[in-house]
DNA sequence: AGGTATCTGTGTCCGTCGGAAACAGTTTAT
DNA sequence: ATAAACTGTTTCCGACGGACACAGATACCT
């Protein structure tokens, strides 16, 4: 049974021979989702907006997508990109390379932090970016399951700080002076809270903070799997 | 300026004293959207199916609530629920338990994965839940946005692994089989994915494992800076 | 008491969304 | 030339969030 999505994402199209030459293609439809997308935020990706950045009706993108949640399948795959190269700097520095990369990419198109939650068609740019990882992690003496969740662990990690960007130009520094604004006039009901906003360095550093605990904890792992067991 | 979504979660409605009396209260109407997104998942927690479960009509919902999302905010701060105790077994262990507990809350309202998502008006028991972790971390060298960070990469772990719970009665299961079909007769292009996803073991340790080695990452960041430097 | 301001719940209406169905025009295979 | 197959458009629908005007209920004020 052929899942249209699947299909889809991994390029099972069926070229038709007769007929008018379609105008369009997947990737032009895509590019405009992105596009817009990238400018106003997923929700104002409708299929009105998307054709008419196209020029077309609304109704002539369905002959090439079946519906709106195939549609942002193959934006988020698109947008993802292409994986990158594998790399030789050891486990560590790979991994780092890679999260970096994919924050990047969540960082450039803020609305695939939103989409890429929960079950839904994996494409096959973001199933190579998941392999690179593992092959990252392939000569440390970690299990397949264990490789798949800390590439898990990295990957949310990276996604939930994409995220606190994705509000305002200024990240960070919103998120903290929201924040303090809540606890104002309640420092008697939040005094741990109060204490940690009043620092003010480290700002910018979430990223590499947590992904340095990560990596330094799945080190610690590596190296108790070598020696003894 | 008073902001209607910060005043109703933070409850400085206006008390009415003319007029007949209200038959709901928003806790009510909290309690049924998330009895609604709990049994139908929050896409079907309309206005519509919330006002029938009440037995009042649509718009009754907008005297209490001033829009949807002012609705699904007070539904998350609703699902959290009061955050843990305050603990004293230790910064590790507390944050052991804090993170299964959130987890749990995740679980037990999987939509709650994907409406915390982004910036969004945060509540009062929201914001005990980062206080009681911040509280965990206040006698550890940490500093205060170190400490911030630990939280939220905890956080975001916790959640990020409840997503893949949210798809199915047996989650783990069925995302290893969703990426054992995708990887299936292309083992050439995903060595490492397929090595992976043929280690039977460690299902549903997903949690724990991230957590235990970020945890024993900020460990070693608390061990140093104990000592040296 | 009676009037009146105020609040509640309802009914009606609108714009936008994703999508179904029928249609006309265009191209190729026969 | 004719028929099949495909494209893009038009029209239509139900569901959604929400604005607005209304009728009924309640408590304050004189």
């Amino acid at each position: 049974m052929p899942d249209p999505t699947t299909d889809l994402l991994w390029g099972a199209r069926p070229t038709a021979t007769r007929g008018p030459r379609p105008t369009l293609t997947v990737a032009d439809i895509a590019g405009a989702a992105i596009a817009v997308a990238d400018a106003d935020g997923l929700p104002a990706a409708t299929m009105q907006r998307v054709a008419e950045r196209l020029g077309v009706t609304k109704m002539a993108l369905y002959r090439y997508v079946p519906g709106k949640d195939e549609l942002v399948a193959v934006m988020i795959d698109t947008a993802l990109g292409e994986a990158p190269e594998p790399c030789a700097d050891g486990w560590r520095a790979c991994l780092r390379r890679w999260t970096h990369a994919i924050y990047d990419r969540f960082t450039t198109h803020p609305w695939t932090t939103e989409a890429t939650v929960g079950p839904r068609p994996i494409g096959p740019n973001e199933l190579t970016w998941l392999e690179r990882a593992l092959v990252a992690l392939a000569d440390t003496p970690l299990a397949g399951s264990e490789a798949l969740d800390t590439v898990a662990t990295l990957a949310g990690h990276a996604r939930a700080i994409a995220q606190q960007w994705a509000a305002a130009t200024n990240p960070e520094a919103a998120i903290h002076r929201s924040f303090a604004q809540l606890v104002e006039g309640r420092e008697d009901r939040f005094p741990a809270l109060a204490r940690a906003l009043a620092d003010p360095g480290g700002q910018g550093q979430a990223l590499d903070f947590g992904l340095d605990r990560v990596l330094d904890g799945i080190e610690l792992l590596v190296a108790n799997r070598s020696s003894g067991r």
